[in-house]
DNA sequence: AAGGGTATCAACCGCTCGTAT
DNA sequence: AATACGAGCGGTTGATACCCT
């Protein structure tokens, strides 16, 4: 980068020397790494002006906590960190650093990234707010079933059926919901004597929420309707929040449990209330018959072609529209 | 191969909050 | 109680990698 020639504004004395702004040098970094394994991290200015490094103490901070310090986890989310992510969105909004707290290796700044560059990327390709309500229940009744769906396939005996072993089966949630004929059934309750990290997850979450100060920018209507439940009466009771995203993941089934009116599905009917989630009650008029044209799929070219990220399949959105048709 | 558009992510900025004085 | 300062947070920017034509 070539930005670093801007000096701060003040005019004090020894500082008069120029800060350094942009990119870390990897000498820099091995002297921040260096001062910090010998002074232990905080104090950030006071590290910047006896560390040798022409940096702002923020600069520092930044530095360590996202990229240096050794925990820091880098490469690609993992889908179930990415569902935790959104779960944990949909509860507080964008508390990145609060959201971060529960995904070990992962900075606030990352998330965010994340947040920005994946999630409200299909927002725009939408055309709809990012944060409304209608976007927060295509995150619900697409997105996080996706993740749920590549979860499971890519690892069928995989770490979360293993460690807590809630799967009954290999769950092809997917083609489940999407099913021809058949509302989207949501999976076969877990067996009840297992372990039920996520729904712990929402519980203790709203029992912390109960407590700490007021946050409205959670949208999700799940959210303030899962508040309003007796929790206890349905959820095992928790002591501590997740800290693994596998635990979140294993309970993701339950956690659908709760429908977006508060309802909770009693576990002998599992039927998901799609007759109050229409896409194309989400969409502006016409958006669904751009996006799905006259059934040439090859057009959506907004969907990303990696698994990775193309939770948006259109086949999907078209089989849900032909779902709509017919529900009508 | 080149140019343009897009996506990603590291880094910066302004603000708020908490704490010490 | 008022003020100063450090730390942290969320929003934004900009460089660059990547992709497409």
């Amino acid at each position: 980068m070539s930005s670093m020639s801007k000096s701060p504004s003040n005019t004090s004395t020894e500082e008069d020397v120029e800060l350094r702004r942009g990119p870390w040098t990897l000498e820099e970094d091995n002297l921040l790494i260096h001062y910090i394994a010998c002074h232990s991290e905080g104090r950030w200015n006071l590290l910047a002006k006896r560390s040798g490094l022409r940096r702002t103490g923020k600069s520092c901070r930044l530095r360590w906590l996202n990229y240096l310090k050794p925990d820091v986890k880098r490469g690609n989310l993992t889908p179930q960190e990415q569902l935790l992510i959104l779960e944990l969105h949909s509860k507080w909004g964008n508390r990145w650093s609060k959201i971060a707290q529960h995904l070990p290796g992962r900075t606030d700044n990352e998330i965010k990234n994340y947040w920005r560059t994946r999630v409200q990327k299909q927002a725009r390709h939408l055309k709809i707010d990012s944060n409304s309500t209608a976007f927060q229940d295509m995150i619900r009744c697409y997105w996080m079933p996706r993740l749920y769906q590549k979860i499971e396939r890519s690892s069928p005996s995989s770490t979360m059926s293993s460690q807590n072993s809630v799967m009954p089966q290999p769950l092809d949630y997917a083609s489940q919901h999407y099913s021809e004929s058949l509302p989207p059934p949501l999976p076969p309750p877990p067996p009840p004597p297992q372990p039920q990290v996520f729904a712990q997850t929402i519980h203790s979450l709203d029992h912390h929420e109960k407590t700490s100060s007021s946050n409205n920018c959670s949208t999700s209507p799940s959210s303030s309707s899962l508040e309003s439940m007796n929790t206890s009466q349905v959820l095992p009771q928790v002591s501590e929040y997740p800290t693994n995203p596998c635990d979140a993941i294993t309970n993701y089934k339950d956690h659908n449990r709760f429908l977006k009116d508060g309802s909770c599905v009693d576990n002998s009917s599992y039927s998901y209330d799609m007759e109050s989630f229409s896409l194309a009650s989400i969409l502006p008029t016409g958006d669904l018959d751009n996006l799905v044209g006259d059934g040439n799929l090859a057009e959506s070219n907004w969907v990303d072609n990696d698994l990775g990220d193309s939770l948006w399949m259109m086949d999907e959105l078209w089989q849900f529209r032909k779902f709509q048709e017919r529900g009508n």
